[in-house]
DNA sequence: TTATATACATAGTTTTCTTATGTATATAAA
DNA sequence: TTTATATACATAAGAAAACTATGTATATAA
């Protein structure tokens, strides 16, 4: 099982990624996808998620609406503009960020 | 420049990595090896590396020395034999948060 | 004498995540 | 019928990890 701290630090770069690739989303829709692509390895817990996805709104990163089925809501929520740049730049951060990881764990051959 | 959260909660498993590498090695030596490998873009500061240095001794990971060089007092850390398994634990845990992020944001290809 | 480098350390604060809890509906199982 | 599980949202309390700021002290270069 995966040591949680769940992906640290990552979470916003994920939820920013899955909305890019996927239209829109709602939260619990999001997830199932994270267990679902990580094998069941990840469980996005409600209290990690709602919080996230209400400060990338606040952040002005993402929109909402709402949509009822099976007399249940949905708060669907999709990028903004702002939050499609947003995804480019947390992308280039992250892999940056795995770089300077592997390098420093010494999980890449040295480049010189 | 990196976005630091420090390595987002890799920090234990860099400096365990570290001293299973170099044998023993005091704070400010940390800082710079961290410096040089990731060629000025990781600047790990002491808020963040003495508390980390001073919790994995407690945890029994490390053990420390001292050494007078030029006036100054040096504590020099070395991995305890419980450090050392440690480290191989840390550094699965590393492997796999790699892949699942790279996997979560598509950053490898389908194995499938 | 002032700034920078070396070398340690802690305090206060913020961010992020965890666990726990709460509301509510639908459906499958006992 | 009642209970458990799944779907769907949300917040509160607490812990962990990192950041910024500050403090002590010596050596050296400007």
């Amino acid at each position: 099982m995966s040591t949680n701290p769940l992906l640290k630090g990552s979470l916003q770069t994920i939820i920013l990624k899955l909305l890019e690739d996927n239209h829109q989303m709602y939260g619990y829709e999001i997830t199932q996808k994270v267990k679902e692509v990580s094998e069941g390895e990840i469980m996005l817990t409600e209290g990690a998620l709602y919080p996230a996805l209400h400060k990338l709104e606040a952040d002005g990163f993402l929109e909402t609406f709402t949509q009822v089925v099976d007399n249940r809501v949905r708060k669907y929520y999709r990028l903004t503009e702002q939050g499609g740049k947003e995804v480019t730049s947390k992308m280039n951060e992250a892999q940056a960020f795995i770089e300077q990881l592997q390098t420093l764990l010494n999980l890449k051959p040295t480049t010189k």
